[in-house]
DNA sequence: ACCGCCAATCGAATCGATTCGACAGGCGAA
DNA sequence: TTCGCCTGTCGAATCGATTCGATTGGCGGT
């Protein structure tokens, strides 16, 4: 037991020829001894299972297997941010957690891979994959998609631009941001300010620019600010480096500073309204009374404030669950079509009137 | 452009032996070409290269790569929980972060497994992997680890009980934590308890038995407990069922419901702390004054307490590239010895003299 | 008694690359 | 001039499985 009799010495793995030549049986039976396809003699799977267990044979090569049958059970899952980054957005984790239960339960596992090209070798372009899923939250995912469609690989986008031979999961961003923008205004505020994410790769921070607005880069960023543009037309934006508590301090104290008589500010994510509670805490303003502040995602958000956000609430989990869906869908050669999810406005404690003046 | 000219019709991914056809050379030079292993003229590689780009051929396929060089170019993270729970740590995000980090620049890519072996496929047993580094955090491993090392497959482990042929990447978790407990009883605390990390498999919330005090499946919190019971051998503890704030507010509730007289509580990691400042707050409790807290982990948490947590810091990220280090190396075939990092106590202000009663 | 069918097994082709050894030709050194 | 070496290229073997079609033997139906 302690070594096994390996044929070919020790060190080396057994291999299902091998395990077939101990049993006494072809290669082809034991490959369906092991697999269970194709009819079997219970006696012949015993002893294959038995040469197996003599030869510490662990099943299979997923490498040849992979070759053979064309498909890896691997789905990646292609990020633009470092994972220290991306991973403080809890959107993102659990997007990622709906997408871990899906495709697990399917069978396949999760390979995390981030956008960049840059590296000769390794990631996006060599690594085995039968179908991706890019979450382009922010900024741009061509080149990724470029390299993936020449690789024939199906293409699930969450939050991405509409591409040619991507198939999306979306969620009503601007319906659900200028529904937010109403329950403001419907509450009397007409000074607002908006913190956006980030609107180009390198991740700028500073007040929103035309050049910036017109780019295509920022889906999702972009379709928030329509959002609240439908409703207020000149609301000043200021653009956050990533969607984080800390950027939406930082932005919000820009707009503070810039804009004394503001009401509200909304945040396009949760975070970065927090961000901005917190701004508005450390200047002595009450949240809501002396400024109202409106987030974006419903996150869950362990005791970080004393406050409910007042947030337009996405259903993160099942965005991520469908988009693993379509994958598998690809995959089993079905018809794939895109999926929108609709948002719903959650009212907490951070909206109010405005305080008359 | 539009239609790449396929002589297989299109659909079909062109190989590499077509590319090579097309260039009018042999498989061998062509491979050479893109590889760049070896001699090829110029003129010939970009004949090959334009013979790819014709027919849309982009790269080699990794499926067969792997097979051939026996290296699938990818390395794969076991972990215990799922996502959702997991990510929610802190120190696993970081973790995870050095880990990419490193092996990103080595060409390999992350794989993202639990590791669940009840599924009868996919996961742990046959997904392409050249190396795997266990997060044996709290709970039992070994099935995993018998799995992969039939597999043969190098594993690192992170914070895991030593296992034969599994090389390991380890802090002081004893020493680390006795510093701390020694730094509470020269302020004078003599009655402390402990919230534990997760003592089973089933994250089982409760007091602290002798039973789970004698299981050997909970390595990190085990190690932890002892570092404290060297300075207060009788302290009581309760296990939390994760590393997560609520967890440590329901945890340390019990506590002090249980022993009125505590003037100290010792979280095993800061978010089991941090829920232990939220409970002690929630009864009016001042800490430090009332009871002093302390962690472990020097997470840095998003302005998530207005203190500054006094607690055991440990340098995860480098932990992180630690293992993805020794999972290189191992790769290369170098020799590879395990590796400790040393943890230190940092002073916040949640920590002081016991209050006189 | 014969035919057909099904279960069980096997042989051989195949997946798409990498790589080793061989070979041809050109060049410099002795 | 000749020998050896280096460069560029090619053929063939190989990685380790899966799978298709063929083969064999046993069995029930008529």
């Amino acid at each position: 037991m302690a070594t096994p009799a390996n044929p070919a010495g020790d060190g080396a793995r057994a291999t299902l020829a091998q395990v077939a030549a101990r049993a006494g049986v072809s290669a082809s039976t034991a490959s369906l001894a092991f697999s269970g396809a194709g009819p079997v003699a219970d006696e012949t799977r015993e002893r294959v299972l038995a040469a197996a267990r003599e030869l510490d044979y662990g099943g299979p090569d997923p490498r040849a297997r992979s070759l053979r049958t064309g498909r890896s059970g691997i789905i990646a899952v292609v990020m633009e941010d470092r994972i220290r980054v991306a991973f403080r957005d809890p959107m993102v984790v659990t997007l990622l957690d709906g997408i871990a239960d899906e495709i697990g339960t399917a069978g396949y596992s999760l390979l995390l891979l981030t956008d960049s090209l840059e590296r000769a070798e390794g990631g996006l372009r060599d690594a085995p994959m039968d179908a991706a899923l890019l979450l382009g939250c922010s900024t741009d995912l061509d080149p990724a998609v470029r390299v993936l469609s020449q690789r024939q690989v199906p293409l699930i986008g969450v939050e991405a631009e509409p591409r040619p031979g991507m198939h999306l999961v979306d969620i009503d961003n601007r319906d659900g941001m200028r529904a937010g923008a109403e329950h403001l205004h419907d509450l009397g505020h007409r000074r607002v300010a908006v913190i956006t994410l980030p609107m180009d790769r390198e991740h700028t921070r500073g007040p929103l620019t035309a050049e910036w607005a017109e780019s295509s880069v920022a889906y999702t960023g972009l379709e928030r600010l329509k959002g609240v543009r439908d409703v207020f037309p000149d609301a000043p934006a200021v653009v956050a480096a990533g969607s984080l508590i800390e950027e939406g301090l930082v932005a919000a104290r820009a707009l503070l500073d810039a804009h004394s008589d503001l009401t509200a500010i909304i945040g396009q994510s949760d975070l970065l309204a927090l961000g901005a509670i917190q701004a508005a805490e450390e200047r002595g303003l009450t949240v809501p009374d002396d400024l109202s502040v409106l987030g974006f995602d419903g996150a869950r958000i362990d005791g970080l404030s004393r406050h409910r956000l007042t947030t337009v609430v996405q259903p993160s989990v099942e965005k991520g669950r469908a988009a693993a869906r379509l994958a598998l869908a690809a995959l089993a050669g079905e018809q794939v079509e895109s999926v929108a999810f609709t948002t719903e406005l959650r009212l907490g404690d951070t909206t109010a009137p405005p305080r008359e003046r």
